[in-house]
DNA sequence: ACCGGGGTGTTACCCCAGGTAACATCGTCG
DNA sequence: CGACGATGTTACCTGGGGTAACACCCCGGT
């Protein structure tokens, strides 16, 4: 048997295990659910990161394909977003372990530490900052509003949607709605509230560390 | 010296060394830079999550308060929402290093995991529910709408705010401005760029994992 | 028939980080 | 003085990532 079909038989144990235990599986667990032992997945995927990013890239296409589509979709412009916060939310939705893995992989490698946003959905950021560019005429700041929005929206709905998926509050479309809502400016179209008095905790002064810079 | 002094100094010596390593600083060094070795820091803190929970909890307050004060501001809406903005990036523009662990506390523990939003940042995203929720008049849909913005904002300022720091794009307020156009509806507002069609990738076929929930 | 290479797999080990047990010390209060 | 509550220590356990060394199996070339 060469290398790549024992890879995928790898890979889908691998998946069947982060299906199971989320990610952050241990490679123990992995190589037992494979059958084997520790060795082979080394020999395989050189270490945990590269076991982690064959599974992601193995995923990330038919997201990432996904929300391109509907990006690229000849609709209304409301239509269109709609029609891409409806394709990641049921994405997340088929396969909840899956798409946690992609969104929230463990951090493990300290290089490129500190990101909002994993890999998978910074190239999701990039189809839409590359979207917007493309196709709304926003004049001389386009480059630097396209990259913040990009990488905005999808922050946005990465936060959103996981709510979402846990505490389930209300129907995919209605959630939809929602989050269109909000890049429509409905926050800024409402009226005030008459009450607009607030009644929130005081503001403790909270204490200050020494070092600081 | 009783107990609470010690601490307070413990938790200097933390501050210092994830200052200078980032979270992720193993309880070895941080009990190093204190001068002392581990079972004391466990005596104090019980487990690693103990120690970076009082730790964030005493980095939180500043930030939260700086937002919570921003939110209550007597300003036209576009003006209070800027100055919220302003006021998250200028904290993280000031410590990074702190405002990462506060961002992305290295998830250690699993119970709670696959959030997008750390405990502070989940309090961020309270309060903005709590402030839409009584400032402004969203009609039957206010609950569901303000707790899905609250999140959402939360996690656009997030992802945004990251990107910002490390790439360092743009000045602050230009930061703001995009991020309160974006929230005022200009991606909606904007004209169709008149070269509509789309010269991205084809989108490759992407293969599909066996077993799926 | 033989041997070598590239695949399969194994056991046993290293390192390091989180976490704990057991023990020694100092100062204060009754 | 003795007890208590804090300080601190060394030495250890567990478990996870990662590796070294070794063994098998098959197939193709000489």
């Amino acid at each position: 048997m060469s290398r790549e079909p024992r890879r995928e038989q790898l890979l889908n144990a691998a998946d069947r295990v982060i299906q199971r235990e989320g990610p952050g599986a241990s490679m123990n667990a992995i190589a037992a659910e494979a059958g084997i032992t520790k060795p082979i997945l080394y020999r395989h995927f050189g270490d945990r990161n590269g076991l982690i990013k064959a599974l992601t890239d193995r995923h990330t296409g038919g997201l990432l394909a996904a929300v391109r589509a509907a990006l690229a979709e000849p609709l209304e412009r409301r239509d269109r977003v709609e029609h891409v916060l409806d394709t990641y939310l049921a994405g997340i939705e088929a396969r909840p372990q899956v798409y946690r893995l992609l969104t929230h992989p463990e951090p493990g490698d300290p290089s490129g530490a500190g990101n909002a946003l994993a890999p998978a959905l910074r190239r999701i950021a990039e189809e839409i900052t590359r979207a917007v560019q493309s196709q709304v005429d926003l004049g001389a700041d386009r480059d630097l509003l396209a990259e913040a929005w990009g990488r905005g929206i999808t922050g946005m709905v990465l936060a959103a949607g996981d709510w979402w998926l846990e505490t389930k509050p209300c129907s995919r479309t209605r959630m939809v709605q929602a989050l269109a809502d909000l890049l429509w400016g409905r926050l800024a179209a409402a009226a005030d509230l008459p009450t607009a008095v607030l009644p929130t905790a005081p503001a403790e002064p909270a204490a200050e560390p020494p070092a600081a810079g």
